[in-house]
DNA sequence: ATAATTAACTATAACGTTATAGCAAACAAA
DNA sequence: TTTGTTTGCTATAACGTTATAGTTAATTAT
């Protein structure tokens, strides 16, 4: 084992001061020509690196980003995290991931951890549990602290920090309206409880396009998912409520608010012999592998999560670097896509 | 903006020194009962946190983990890291990932910025690249500046170090002995190619359960995906050769080394009307989103990514910690089930 | 009454850096 | 020669901690 050579070390075999080894290598003309290069060799020969810590403490910097997401094991998240990741590489920043779960005590204690500790900034997306209790206290205290915030995704208008948000509300218009286009009438909607802004906004857009169209709001055609600890009985409760509406109300369309709404939808019509996308149709929001693999494929509307997690560091980066102004905050809006497949 | 108070600060305010305000905090006896509570209540007051960098630097210690992966955007490694995250935060570590994205180069590079940063110990699974090229000289540098290493999933025996693996070639072996019990004796095996060390022992296991059951391998019936940049290439690589294999040979069932591969195959098959699993049943590693999704659902083998993780990170702190000795290592390995859907 | 002990604190060094100021010696200018 | 400037280096403080070794003053023992 070979424990890292310092500054100290250096300058002591190589009877000088410490000032002289951190100035040569730092190549300053304060040092003479043949000094200087000693020092520089000796240390390349020691494989000298300086210790990011001590740099750390006295540059009050870290070049590290905390980001605080509800799941990793998610599509859309796991490719935010790795374009976050990617960009933040890029600049010379490292990335600490906390998962919240959707809890709002986990999110709470992970970004005290975060604040307290070897962070520059942070990235986050709200849990659904902190959501609902609106409580946003640990976020607003953290950017008090003068520790820059970005919000991704799952933002509140309430938080002063900056924020890259994707169009939800005209992307579900515009996918309702394709459905309506292709003269379905009776779209069921498979939403999330309301308290979870972008379903909230999804389910406006879809109303609203509705409305466009004079057709008459069904609120049977309309379920709220009951959020549940363990995935399994959400799905669970997916599939009988969507069991009970298709047998009880004619359906020729579903907009799905996210993959695996959709993709649990799809099981479902499959089990009761009904055709996609002859007799319904399906368009879901997140493109992920659910909706490349499944048979039929579904159409999908893309969040471009890549673009996201890249515009959150970069807004990110640029106000730890002082390029943006401390209190400006920018909220930037993805155009989400269509991507038409098979099922509609 | 209300910056952080620090014992200096604390100690000229109350007019004490800084090792009084050090020591109350940490209910020393050294210190009268009168003014230590004094203190402590003035750094309650404040909200006093101790700068973890500085303890860092002190203590030569950070509570950070580095995870190095090939991948994120992908099931079986973001269930790693989430349980490495899970397991590290309950016993007070963080977590900095960095993705290689299979590439040597970026693993290299990767592999320094942890080692000369924020971190205690490293987990990690080797990049194909690296894999390809034998060369890990950047792990054991690491290992050889103190920094603990823990390999997971796809290790190599060259390198000392605690290991945790899945037993790949014996889940292999069983679930192609289950296709063979179900009389399916033309089974098609769909792998990566030989030096990535999960695929070679999945195609071990294979191999030895067609010999003990007196059955002539048929190097036709092996297909070797070749690897691309861009799985888009690599995909339509597989499709294409499966697509020939299917016309010209009697095949009855799939072996997949991953579920990526499974699906794609299940899509060849569905498009050339071939019925799953009457004609050709499908055995496939990676249980994730994909095989329950599709349909028909896919039988898969689990590697358990949760155990895998929530070992790696044990064994590791572990290390950290000095509950193991630092020189002698384990390899841990996680048993894989057979997941039974329908395509089998 | 004097030495020994204890209580309650403080000073210092160290972790590994860097920026600022300081100090000789050598050289140039007047 | 005397002053001024440059060259080449060193000392010191600081980032925020904590552990070790002091230092008083008060208390106790003998």
């Amino acid at each position: 084992m070979i424990r890292r050579i310092t500054l100290k070390e250096i300058a002591n075999e190589l009877n000088v001061s410490i000032s002289t080894v951190s100035k040569s290598l730092k190549d300053s003309h304060e040092i003479g020509l043949e000094t200087r290069e000693k020092i520089k060799a000796f240390a390349k020969a020691h494989n000298y690196r300086p210790n990011n810590i001590a740099l750390s403490l006295k540059n009050r910097k870290t070049k590290t980003i905390g980001v605080i997401i509800p799941e990793i094991v998610h599509h859309f998240f796991s490719i935010v995290i790795n374009s976050i990741e990617k960009f933040s590489t890029e600049n010379g920043y490292n990335v600490i991931i906390a998962v919240s779960n959707e809890s709002f005590e986990k999110e709470v204690l992970n970004m005290e951890t975060l604040a307290n500790g070897h962070i520059d900034g942070i990235i986050m997306s709200i849990a659904k549990e902190t959501l609902k209790k609106q409580d946003f206290h640990h976020i607003k205290e953290t950017i008090d602290l003068g520790i820059p915030v970005v919000l991704f995704d799952r933002v509140i208008s309430e938080i002063k920090c900056d924020k890259v948000i994707v169009n939800d509300k005209q992307a579900a218009k515009e996918a309702t309206q394709v459905l309506i286009d292709d003269k379905r009438e009776n779209i069921l909607l498979l939403t999330s409880e309301d308290y979870v802004s972008v379903g909230n906004l999804r389910t406006e857009g879809y109303l609203e396009a509705l409305k466009d169209n004079d057709i008459e709001p069904n609120s049977n055609l309309i379920i709220k998912v009951k959020d549940k600890k363990g995935s399994q009985l959400e799905m669970s409760y997916l599939e009988d409520e969507l069991e009970k509406v298709i047998k009880s109300q004619k359906v020729d369309a579903i907009l799905g608010v996210n993959e695996i709404y959709a993709g649990s939808a799809l099981k479902v019509l499959k089990k009761n012999n009904v055709s996609v996308p002859k007799e319904i149709s399906i368009i879901s929001f997140t493109d992920g592998v659910i909706s490349r693999y499944s048979t039929p494929s579904l159409s999908t509307i893309s969040q471009h999560g890549e673009i996201m997690g890249e515009r959150s560091a970069e807004l990110l980066i640029n106000k730890l670097t002082g390029k943006t102004n401390g209190n400006e905050f920018k909220t930037e809006i993805i155009n989400c896509s269509l991507i038409k497949r098979e099922s509609s």
